[in-house]
DNA sequence: GTTGCATTTGGAATCGATTCCAAAATTGGT
DNA sequence: ACCAATTTTGGAATCGATTCCAAATGCAAC
């Protein structure tokens, strides 16, 4: 059995195709009886109206579309979340698609917004260089999440992820940190500014940047503890770690502990976004909590804009407020 | 500047719109010196096809969309992974939405493709009763995966979740456990076979049902405290405890640690997936692995066989092999 | 230069839902 | 019963890419 069209409705509730569309459509002109009847026609041919004919009328497929490098980064999921519901209430659909860091791949889903697959486009983690996402940010309708390409079109919502890191590297030094070290990772935007953050504070503390310990690589656990086990070789040891992520954190204070040594009392270690990882670590990770959720809320209300009010040009990046989290893998 | 269409790239090439679509599509019957033409008029008006109005004359999409509860499973996201993979070698698009549990919106994304908003759906975690499922199953190109609905119709790809349980459980009989006790979850079908596994276990090692624990609840870590929290008033107190993933048996071990007990000695602790969790614990989680990416590839493969052949119902459900990966948790 | 064959091309019809316009039906007032 | 105002309806045009068919062109051989 073929799919029913407007048509075959139209044929067995003994309207015209203009009539079911004005019932599909909700139009308030139409009867009570021709009302009845297109139901009734619905139902009994079991008929929904194809999307790609729809959308080619109309313009628009009330879809968006959000790409990250994975899914499984509890920051992205739960902004992703944010999206999602913020979406749901203004009648589009959310999809989200992972790029795994492959360009190619990253190219052809950006292509569904150029080739009206979707409507909007929300940016995670690009893999494309800046200059390609500012290009894209111009012209089409996207928004960033956390990292955000510095450019003047760019749109976007993340922390401040400079003044975060510059905050917990503080507690650190507060809490006794005397020898710092950060395990980073110098590809990402963020990244970058997580660093800057660090090495500020550590400045403002009055320590020499040969004082400080850095160390850069993939943001996961086994990352973590490689990385640490290069900290460990260290002579004087860090007795202060920043990490550039939860998980991250994880994997360091694995390894520290691993080598005999005590967290935080010969090292303190500091994690990064609050994710269920920091409370599943022994001890639990101090860290710095971003507002995911609400940062998923807030890029959609902004890509949003960007689809209803294309001309409209008021651009701007929001910085959403992060928390200190104190817990027990620093001195407190 | 509105968006360019095949017109106006006809009349900029010279040539006619049959020309300009078979030069899109790589069709041979086209000359040299119309090609070059065409391709230096797309450029330079920047055009794209749009993709409804391919869409539509062509009655597909070349794309699929895999829903389920949550992102942040490394089972589900690793699976998603293969689907990725094999869909794309098809030449595929796969997206991803969650339906966090939600019937209304897992309806509303299930519409897509009854209105061909995509060719192919993959089912992780279904919110819907198995009727529904199985329905849509018998109709639509639709494949479960983890989770298969007990059905005739049902194509899906798991693993054998009875036996995997009973091997686990098995391994914790052999490894002394005489107390045994199960977090599990009844509300998946999974989590019913594992039990089922487990109580079989138990039962061909002697074991009376009245000696064997059971809580159920959700499947993450603060749940998994709290089950565990339930299990330590029991008096005798279970020597081994079987735990339906590895997030819960995280759980599971803190909460036995911070009572003062060891894991294994005290109690034996077993989980499940063989997600990066496992590794993060201390002691590491004993666990069942799955085969999740290519649990995900074969999913896409039985996918595009219901695409591409809809009359053809060679119904089958495919069960990959798992493995018992022994870790510090239980007694080696 | 003509014939025959293969290659290339133009253009109309098509996919299915929406929307606009004019025509038809209904309503209400007198 | 008639007119005007309103509500409801039918049907054609439209969105943009694809595809089919017939026409046109190119090429080779004689």
């Amino acid at each position: 059995m073929a799919r029913a069209t407007v048509q075959d409705v139209a044929k067995t509730a003994g309207v015209s195709v203009g009539t079911v569309s004005r019932v599909l459509n909700k139009s308030p002109a139409v009867s009570e009886s021709s009302k009845e009847k297109v139901t009734a026609a619905i139902r009994q041919l079991n008929y929904r109206p194809l999307a790609s004919a729809r959308d080619l009328r109309r313009d628009r497929t009330m879809r968006i579309l959000a790409l990250a490098k994975n899914l499984n980064s509890p920051v992205i999921s739960e902004a992703f979340r944010g999206v999602g519901d913020a979406a749901a209430s203004s009648g589009y659909v959310s999809l989200i698609a992972p790029t795994a860091g492959d360009l190619e791949r990253e190219q052809q889903l950006v292509d569904m917004l150029r080739n009206g697959s979707v409507d909007g486009l929300i940016m995670f983690s690009p893999t494309m260089p800046d200059e390609d996402v500012n290009e894209m940010a111009e012209q089409l309708s996207v928004v960033q999440v956390c990292e955000i390409a510095d450019s003047e079109a760019a749109f976007g919502v993340s922390i401040d992820d400079r003044q975060a890191a510059f905050d917990i590297t503080r507690h650190l030094i507060e809490t006794g940190g005397r020898r710092l070290a950060m395990i980073g990772n110098r590809a990402a935007r963020s990244g970058r500014l997580r660093e800057e953050g660090f090495r500020q504070a550590a400045a403002e503390a009055g320590m020499s940047p040969d004082q400080m310990l850095f160390v850069e690589g993939e943001f996961d656990f086994h990352s973590g503890r490689q990385l640490t086990r290069k900290l460990l070789t260290a002579d004087p040891l860090p007795d202060a770690v920043f990490c550039g992520s939860d998980t991250v954190a994880a994997g360091c204070v694995r390894e520290i502990t691993d080598a005999g040594l005590r967290v935080p009392d010969d090292i303190a270690v500091a994690g990064f976004d609050d994710s269920i990882q920091a409370e599943m670590c022994v001890p639990e990770l101090t860290t710095i909590r971003q507002p995911a959720y609400d940062m998923g809320r807030v890029a959609f209300e902004a890509l949003f804009a960007r689809m209803t009010e294309p001309g409209e040009h008021r651009r701007g990046r929001t910085f959403l407020p992060h928390e200190l989290v104190v817990r027990d893998s620093t001195k407190g």
